[in-house]
DNA sequence: ACCATAATTTGGAGCGCTCCAAGAATTTTG
DNA sequence: CAAAATTCTTGGAGCGCTCCAAATTATGGT
């Protein structure tokens, strides 16, 4: 690989005027800079390595993207939430003009990501770890965490997920509902978990903060229908598990609503229903979370409680971008009644 | 920030060690350690700079992803192609650990892109412009170039559009249609372009390889049919402009087949018909392209010419990352024949 | 011609790190 | 207990570039 020095001992001139040429051809004199550029194609020169200048400038024109939870960049680009939130990222580094880098972080490899990545600040997903943040704010770069409580000395965005799953459960209690079934977060690799009424050890507290205040918002708004959330089955399930319609239809039969932590899960159990000829909303309303562009296009199309995912991105981005003083932004969610929510008519089986 | 040399001074050892301390602290003795650990929190020192680090080695870890033609990375996140395609990527480099940037290349900026970015290799999107390719080759990193014919020394992958093409006529005319409505790809910002049969000066040629080959198929299967494509509209659009289904309805009210370049925008008509209360495939066949999943969950189910979009991406950043010698992959189409297909029924009004 | 002024070009000084050969300290061996 | 072997630590040599003050060369006015 030629460098600067090189190409300036082949043209017979120095290794600054080169740079110039490549930099700030205007500085150089036409019949020198036509030399030079000569003797770069000569030697197969491509413009000056992009690393020299980085150590020397210390700026990278990028920032990263690090999965939120334990999931590699791929997951988020499968969920139909995780691709509204880069894209909104990508959309503010488009006005920028900055790289937008998916960082991947497996949880071992998670850290040294962090300290390793080659960017100016972090958008960093949602965590129940703490080191991820104190990981963060050992490399002295801006960075925003998502959907966490982290203090006001931190940049962080979350949307208002308490009163979401209340204005849910309430939407449906209010259309008759007394049997409801939940769909919680499973923040581990695997198949769902059914937790049943009564079972020890329900998963009341995941440790995520975003799962947290939804199942307790949902707690919130089954209590104001006087119906108490330790009666309600609640399933873990990753997001996008395809299995998890058939475990809800199986082991919760009789309700006759479904609550969810996110639109793709919601969307699953829609196509479960269709498998089983089970009638959405006739037999069971189904509430997603998100309301990401995917909710819309569904059949039917689904209820949820909608926010600005795409929004939430970009301004998270920006956050980073102009490295202002931190500020916890909490943004509002909206219940969006569409076709997959209904009064109970009949029984499943 | 401080450096290695400076938490070395503070605590009474050299650069070397501390460096070890982080990076192979089995090297150097555990009290030592600890208090080179110390100091390196006392001054908050985050771990060796990866500016540094970089210079030394020279491997970015990360590979860069260029959108096609001149979209900026948030249009190829909208859209059901792109988003594929950068899963697919995504998913290799998760594999690999390596970071995904999503490079924005605008018009001008697209060869200081290229020039600069800060990544071991380039997964570049079509691209009408040689001179893209050319940028790349000087930078002598690896790279692939998705869907377009650069020679026996470069890798591509591309499907072949000319075939697929061809497929989507066959099976329209094998159903008895006879006229038809022809979606291209529009290459420049702006509102749909309608080419009437008979105008001067339609683009047969838009001179990116991809849209002149599938144009190129849907004129063979015409002719196949005894059709001319002299005879068909021509609507040049970018995919996912909401508008064009009006344009087409409007200007193209005796088609009883839209042949299209993209699933994109076969649902963005699909979109329009629900509007206008016309039928698919009742009043209109529609026929996607790439068979994206979007593809399988409109209404109606869009009949498309499929590959797989995810495969490709990961193949291309396999490719970036392996750096073997050149190679030409062309991918194998397939014709999914769904729902928005079926024989003409009625004229539309 | 000659000097002031303007236009170009130069090369040193880092940017922060890792590698590595060599030196220092410590432990083991005969 | 000295010599040999082993374990640690050190600091020089870059990696390729940009900035900048200083040096060199060209231009212009008298």
């Amino acid at each position: 690989m030629p460098t600067l020095a090189d190409v300036g001992k082949a043209a017979g001139v120095s290794r600054g005027t080169v740079s110039n040429v490549f930099n700030r051809p205007e500085l150089v004199r036409p019949e020198l800079r036509e030399r030079v550029e000569a003797a770069a194609r000569a030697l197969g020169f491509g413009g000056p390595d992009p690393k020299g200048r980085l150590l020397r400038d210390g700026k990278f024109n990028a920032i990263g993207f690090m999965p939120p939870g334990a999931y590699a960049i791929a997951e988020v680009m499968r969920s139909p939430y995780g691709r509204e939130l880069v894209l909104g990222a990508s959309l503010a580094c488009d006005e920028a003009g900055t790289t937008l880098s998916l960082v991947n972080g497996t949880d071992n490899t998670r850290f040294a990501s962090i300290r390793e990545a080659l960017v100016d600040g972090f958008i960093l997903g949602h965590s129940a770890d703490i080191g991820l943040i104190t990981s963060a704010q050992r490399r002295r770069l801006p960075f925003v965490i998502l959907e966490s409580d982290a203090g006001p000395d931190i940049n962080s965005i979350k949307i208002d997920g308490r009163s979401g799953a209340v204005a849910a459960v309430r939407h449906l209690t209010e259309l008759g509902h007394r049997h409801f079934g939940i769909l919680s977060i499973r923040r581990t690799p695997g198949p769902p978990i059914v937790h049943m009424p009564g079972q020890a050890k329900r998963p009341l507290l995941a440790g995520f903060p975003l799962d947290d205040e939804r199942l307790d918002g949902f707690k919130q708004g089954l209590a104001e229908a006087n119906l108490s959330i330790d009666d309600v089955p609640i399933i873990e399930t990753t997001p996008g598990d395809p299995s998890v319609g058939a475990v809800v239809f199986d082991n919760v039969p009789e309700a006759t609503a479904i609550l969810t932590m996110s639109d793709w899960q919601a969307i699953t159990i829609l196509d479960e229903a269709v498998r089983r000829g089970i009638e959405v909303p006739g037999h069971v309303s189904v509430i997603g979370f998100d309301g990401t562009a995917e909710s819309a296009r569904t059949t039917p199309p689904l209820t949820t409680i909608a926010h600005d995912v795409i929004g939430k991105g970009r301004l998270a981005a920006r956050m980073v971008l102009d490295n202002e003083p931190p500020r916890q932004v909490v943004l509002a969610v909206e219940l969006v009644v569409r076709a997959s929510t209904a009064a109970p008519r009949a029984k499943i089986r």
